[in-house]
DNA sequence: TCGTTCCCGTGACAGAAGTCATAGCTGCTG
DNA sequence: CAGCAGCTATGACTTCTGTCACGGGAACGA
């Protein structure tokens, strides 16, 4: 009889786009093979540069994955929530990772060793399949962070974020779309690659554009289409 | 009997490392699926946003995958030479082809459908595992490409590829390095991520620093460690 | 209530990046 | 040889970006 807490990943599990599909067998394999682990908000899950000792799935919370700067900044790769798998590549590639992953809530993680992964992909070659197609999205991702760096300003990307925000986490109100900022300033900048004062600084003048309105990290955004509008005329 | 198109072809497909270690049976099945494509200097091979038709192998020739903006600047994201497989992502998640690819030079490109592709994979699931392996790789160069946009000056970017370009292709005298640089200063900029004209100024104010020595697209790296050292002055 | 800490907003400034215009070089072709 | 196309180099200029320094507000705990 399975244990409240297996009886929780189990859930998760079924969620994760590249387990989907499996028999009951199969996920019995996985559960078995799990770890569970608990982060405090702020804490490190891995650091860029460690070996890689295998693949995490969110069950609880939120996680960063960014690159730090010897200068203190950071750059944020992907956000991701309960569901997402994290860490699917280096798995594979025998590397280490890439970039660091930190909790942003308190968060639980379930861990799978490389070796009880790649077992799994050796004999079900769907699973193969599934994570090269999330790779693929991870990759559109990283691919559209690039362009958006390379060829728009510091306006545009934040332009881009609040649109984006705005749709995915903004309640309708009227016209006007309503949202709590979800970071402060020092981590919107590491999401769109700049620094707190710029984000503060362009928060300002798209307010006094009438394009936005904010009041202690409540954001309204009067008409979504004029906002977007922006991103043509900033060089898009 | 194989045709010498044929052999030239096979020939190529064992270098490829995706496909290492498949059984001629194998190679006999892809050699039979494969398409010889052939594209002038410059020609395009697909385009940002087209429908994923299948997967490419370089057999001869080199060729650049880069995203390009509206106001007509280009990033590259990758050169890929004779061996290197090209659009191995796009053919599994179903989206579109995310970045443009064109022949740098006159090429040779193998051509799989994603049928046939997906349906080794599913037959291999070594295929697959190799196929994540070659991918990890790439996913690092973006990320690297990622962390010298976000942190790193124009001057920095051309020394690092200076510097990658004096250990790849020069040729060593005495102290010195000397090579040609590979393209013109537009396609320069292209791989660095910004215009034509600061890779000019650049270029020259690095000779008026005697780390190199310029004339008419033929470059000396007097000391590659001087230069190298510039990498930590210039912000990493 | 008073520090302490964290975060926000801003002004001042320096340096980097990008645009535009111009002049000169090279090599090709008719 | 003249003319053209493509590339390079460079000056002048504007705008963007990032740094530093400062003041002030909110939250929290002693």
């Amino acid at each position: 009889m399975p244990t409240e807490q297996e009886a929780a990943s189990l859930a998760v599990l079924k969620r994760v786009p590249i387990f989907s599909n499996l028999s009951e067998q199969e996920f019995a394999f996985l559960t078995a093979h799990l770890l569970q682990r608990k982060y405090a908000a702020g804490e490190l899950i891995f650091d860029e540069g460690d070996p890689c000792a295998g693949l995490y799935v969110v069950q609880a919370g939120n996680v960063r994955i960014f690159k730090s700067s010897a200068g203190g900044r950071e750059q944020v790769l992907s956000i991701d929530g309960p569901g997402s798998s994290i860490a699917e590549l280096p798995v594979f590639d025998g590397g280490n990772y890439p970039a660091s992953a930190q909790a942003i809530s308190d968060s639980t993680l379930l861990f799978f060793s490389r070796q009880d992964f790649q077992a799994l992909c050796l004999q079900h070659p769907q699973v193969a399949l599934k994570v090269l197609r999330v790779i693929g999205g991870r990759l559109r991702r990283l691919v559209g962070i690039i362009e958006e760096l390379s060829f728009t300003t510091v306006r545009h990307r934040l332009i881009a974020l609040l649109v984006r925000l705005g749709k995915t986490e903004g309640t309708r109100n009227g016209d006007a779309i309503t949202l709590t900022l979800p970071a402060n300033n020092t981590e919107l900048a590491a999401q769109i690659g700049t620094v707190r004062e710029l984000v503060s600084r362009n928060l300002s003048r798209l307010q006094s554009e009438g394009l936005i309105q904010v009041d202690n990290r409540k954001l309204e955004i009067p008409s979504l289409e004029r906002l977007e509008a922006e991103l043509q005329a900033s060089g898009g």
